[in-house]
DNA sequence: AACACCATTTTTATCGACCAAATGGGATTA
DNA sequence: TAATCCCATTTGGTCGATAAAAATGGTGTT
């Protein structure tokens, strides 16, 4: 019997990549900290073997760097990173979704609307607080681009848009927590720019809908950084 | 010149992640192996603490994977996998080739043509050992292609691409050492297309340049598991 | 007052031993 | 004969201690 649901048989490496990953992505750990592992193993009770092999595990995800002997650190974030992230998105993801419309099928279809649905809902359902939105809404989102080009047959496209979009998602909690009542107004035009995403991926028109996503996407890069500096 | 003055100060874990990197990617560990710890204690003769951690650093460079409480594997290798290496790789590379000849200055062009003289001259005075030979022609075919995207301005494609090519060497080393004699024909139609390829990039004509990359990108697909099946 | 030097204190990185889960083989049973 | 259960062995994963290296802070000298 093969049981998916393995949740269970998580090793301490894989849960410490894990809980560091999350740590990292909500912001409890800032870009440039210092991750000293004795600290850590107190506040997640991990040993330090599995912990040290866990953060090891994200340097290629990007969000930590190795210091030889000198430990490692929190991988900086800066407005030059999150154009280069949407930068190196932008022609994985464009190419993705002309191969997803290209071969998707009616389960694909469903999965877009599904997600898309998913999406609407949750901005007009949001919960108050500012940090479990953004996380709610990371989610919901996630699951809709990821929903578009799922069908795109590359595994390791899809690998490599999910790295970049937790990489990105770093610097949209900045922006969502930081300026919350401007982000209300955007995200009613994000909503369109979703809809028509989604409509024309479904009527396979790739020449429009890549154009759609690439709008999508660079109206995005600038906003973080702009009145913070 | 960085690369061999910092050895010295690598971690064992670095040094466990280069030597077990080297392994799979030269073919002494092949695709779908099972990577025992102990054993690799006794053959490499680093702990089994860094070992572990270095292997770790492999699992989102696409060497292994961890399967949770059963250990590590390498990475099984097929035709369908390296279809998909190459299909990734297109889209990054040829972004990050129109934005190096968008932004490349005059040190970019001296290092493209420095590094494709050095690839011709290989293709002369190659070494007949096939394993020495196959090691020694990606050092400087992967230096070409790195100087002709080098000045696109981004770290992000650079190491996706540096990872991407990474992974296609485990195929092309099979290549290289399966049929060797039909290589040496392609090799000649190959020295031609790198030709091209630095003049149009030098000559700053990104279309005929982006072209020329995905005839030479595409080419190369198909032909590892032609006759092997 | 600045600088270099040394001793102290953190912190990293590693080793060796330990425990638990998985694997394989042989006996037992249907 | 085939499937199942159980036990022995192997292998993976984790802990605690330790050595090595880097940061820290204070002291004396120029």
């Amino acid at each position: 019997m093969e049981d998916i649901a393995a949740k269970g048989a998580d090793t301490q490496a894989a849960i410490a990549a894990e809980t560091i990953s999350t740590m990292i992505l909500s912001g409890d750990l800032k870009g440039g900290e210092r991750l000293k592992i004795r600290d850590l193993v107190k506040q997640t009770g991990i040993g330090a073997t599995p912990l040290r092999e866990g953060v090891s595990r994200l340097i290629d995800r990007g969000f930590v760097k190795a210091l030889d002997r000198r430990g490692f650190r929190v991988t900086e974030t800066s407005a030059k990173d999150l154009e280069d992230i949407m930068r190196t998105r932008l022609p994985l993801e464009s190419e993705a979704l002309r191969l997803a419309i290209e071969k998707g099928d009616d389960q694909w279809e469903a999965q877009i609307v599904s997600t898309l649905h998913r999406l609407v809902n949750f901005m007009n359902w949001a919960p108050h607080d500012p940090r479990e939105a953004a996380l709610g809404f990371d989610a919901v989102h996630k699951a809709f681009h990821t929903a578009l080009i799922s069908a795109c047959g590359s595994e390791r496209m899809l690998a490599f848009l999910d790295m970049l979009y937790d990489q990105g998602f770093r610097y949209r909690h900045l922006m969502l927590t930081h300026h919350d009542p401007r982000q209300r107004l955007q995200g009613a035009q994000r909503i369109e720019e979703h809809n028509v995403l989604a409509e024309l991926a479904i009527k396979r028109k790739p020449r429009e809908a890549v154009e759609a996503l690439q709008r999508h996407l660079s109206t995005f890069s600038g906003d973080v950084f702009k009145n913070k500096s």
